[in-house]
DNA sequence: TGTATATTTCGTTAGATGGCGAAATAACGA
DNA sequence: TCGTTATTTCGCCATCTAACGAAATATACA
């Protein structure tokens, strides 16, 4: 299941890999709060729920998230991992530089509204929950 | 001439973007010891010169190296920012855990190798220098 | 001035990547 | 069991990327 790396080159050029996306980048700074459904994140950075679950197995190949499964649901959240420390800290280290970013700043306050409003409301969003 | 970038994350994904290349790695790790001549690091990874220069200029893009030119030469050595201070940490970090590399250390080496020959010697490559 | 050499730019090509929607899979609830 | 919903897998397409060689540019040297 987990890719088989030889070097450290090839192992960091996946991590740096996984790292050059914003759209990635932006799930795992949304995870620095906790751990979020697939479906938060779908809703957060507004893709095809296919897009975001290949981000997120992009992410988790990299060794940067876990996920654990609760029912429907997949949860993420940020590995803590203990080997490899050099790259542990290359992600701390980005998500503490990035904390004042604008669109992070936005994706939290963004992420505030959609976790008040509970899984339930949040996935039949396919139907339009309200007017429909 | 230098991009203008209106986001941390844009910046962050710009420097990992010009990371996530295990040939352009290789040239940062090898630039840890101090300046290069172009034709040193095309001697070294052993690409066509067109392709050594444009990734060079991704780096410098990025601004993780800086370079001078002395004659028909070109020096390229790691950027020494003072701003965007988190990113800076993250390349010292890099490269610091990347120097065990089997890859690095080979590199290492054969760097030691190229520098003994000196800059006329390796440039007319072209021709063959010994045996023709 | 003219030739040689180092580097960059340009154009092309093969392969990787990010996006989507449709279909498959998994799990809940009636 | 059957329908609904969340997620993943698959196939497709548009775009990006890394590689090359050829041509352009810049500089040294005869």
């Amino acid at each position: 299941m987990s890719e088989i790396v030889n070097s450290k080159i090839e192992h960091y050029v996946t991590v740096t890999k996984a790292l050059s996306d914003s759209n990635r980048v932006r799930a795992l700074c949304a995870l620095r709060k906790g751990e979020l459904c697939l479906c938060q994140i779908i809703e957060l950075l507004g893709l095809a729920p296919s897009t975001i679950s290949k981000h997120m197995s992009i992410l988790k190949q990299a060794g940067l998230v876990n996920s654990r499964k609760d029912g429907r649901w997949v949860y993420y959240r940020l590995a803590d991992k203990k080997d490899e420390i050099f790259i542990q800290d290359i992600i701390k280290l980005s998500l503490l530089g990035l904390e004042q970013d604008q669109q992070v700043v936005a994706d939290d306050r963004q992420m505030a509204e959609i976790n008040s409003w509970g899984l339930e409301m949040l996935c039949k969003r396919n139907k339009g929950c309200c007017e429909n």
